[in-house]
DNA sequence: ATGGTTGACGATCAA
C-alpha cells in the first residue's frame, strides 16, 4: 500500500502532473494539499476517468485540500470538528482500514505575524484532534504541508533559516508534541542522507541548487509503523516544467 | 541588492 502526500500549488495548473504520477506510481491513496480552488472547480472527471475516488474539501483561491484513493472512502470528516475556522485545510477519511487524515497547516507568514500565533493555535486544536483520532483508530496516518521543518538536518542553510518562520521553536515544539501522541516520522523511519527535502523556493533556483527544506510529512502510529517497508521523496515531479514548488512524498507499507 | 517566482474570480495577497 502507497500513500502519498502532494502540496500541488493549484490542482488545475497541475493536472498534467498529477495524471502523470497516478499512472506511473499508482498510489493507494494521495493527499493533496493547496487545490486553490472550488469544489466545483476541481477536475473530478478527469481523476475519477484515472480509477480513483475523490473525496474534496475545495476553497475559491486559497487553501483546499483533497483525499484520492484507488478503493472507496469511508467515514469521510472535513475541517477540525469543533474547531472553529473558515480555511478548508483538513479531510479525513478510512481506506481499507487506514485512517488517513490529510492537512494543510498556515503557513503563519513571519513569526512577527499576527498569523505566526495563529498557525500555534491551529496547531494546538489539530493536534487535540489526532489524540482523539488515535483513540478511535489504530492504523493512523497523519499526511500533509506542515509548514514547518523539524529539526536543523531538514534545513539546506540553518544558519539562514535560524528562527525564520517554518523552523522557529515554537513551531517545531509544536511538531514535537503530535509526535509524542505516539507517531513516528515516516522519512525518519529509515536512516536517508543529508539533503533530503520536499520544498525549494521557486526563485533564485532553489532547486538547482538544492537549497530547500522537508515541511511535508507522513506521520505514522505506531500499529501501522509496523507495516513499514520503505519511503521516498518523488523529486523528478520538481524537475518537470511549470512544477508545484513541493515534491510528492511517499511511503509504502506491507 | 529588502530583490527573486508562482498562482488566483488578481488590480494585490499569499506562499
Amino acid at each position: 500500500m502507497k500513500i502519498t502526500t502532494w502540496n500541488v500549488n493549484s490542482i488545475n495548473v497541475r493536472l498534467s502532473h498529477l495524471a502523470e504520477f497516478l499512472k506511473e506510481e499508482v498510489p493507494s491513496v494521495i493527499g493533496l494539499q493547496e487545490l486553490k480552488c472550488s469544489n466545483d472547480k476541481f477536475p473530478l472527471k478527469e481523476i475519477e476517468e484515472l480509477g480513483y475516488h475523490c473525496e474534496i474539501n475545495g476553497q475559491p483561491t486559497y487553501n483546499g485540500v483533497a483525499l484520492l484513493s484507488k478503493t472507496e472512502i469511508e467515514d469521510v470528516v472535513f475541517d477540525i470538528p469543533g474547531y472553529k475556522c473558515e480555511e478548508k485545510r483538513v479531510i479525513a477519511g478510512t481506506i481499507e482500514g487506514v485512517r488517513v487524515i490529510n492537512a494543510y497547516v498556515p503557513n503563519g507568514q513571519s513569526p512577527e505575524s499576527d498569523k505566526y500565533q495563529y498557525k500555534l493555535n491551529w496547531l494546538a486544536a489539530f493536534t487535540k484532534y489526532i489524540e482523539e483520532v488515535l483513540k478511535n483508530y489504530s492504523q493512523v496516518i497523519v499526511i500533509g504541508d506542515y509548514n514547518i521543518a523539524p529539526t536543523d538536518d531538514d534545513v539546506h542553510h540553518p544558519e539562514t533559516w535560524q528562527g525564520k518562520i517554518l523552523c522557529t521553536d515554537k513551531e517545531r515544539e509544536a511538531f514535537l508534541e503530535l509526535l509524542a501522541l505516539g507517531l513516528l516520522d515516516g522519512l525518519r523511519i529509515e536512516a536517508q542522507p543529508k539533503g533530503l527535502f520536499t520544498w525549494w523556493d521557486y526563485r533564485q533556483g532553489g532547486f538547482e541548487k538544492n537549497s530547500g527544506i522537508r515541511i511535508d510529512h507522513l506521520l505514522l502510529s505506531r500499529v501501522l509503523s509496523r507495516r513499514f517497508l520503505s519511503s521516498a521523496v518523488h523529486l523528478n515531479y520538481r524537475v518537470m516544467e511549470r512544477p508545484s514548488d513541493h515534491a510528492p512524498v511517499s511511503v509504502i507499507l506491507k
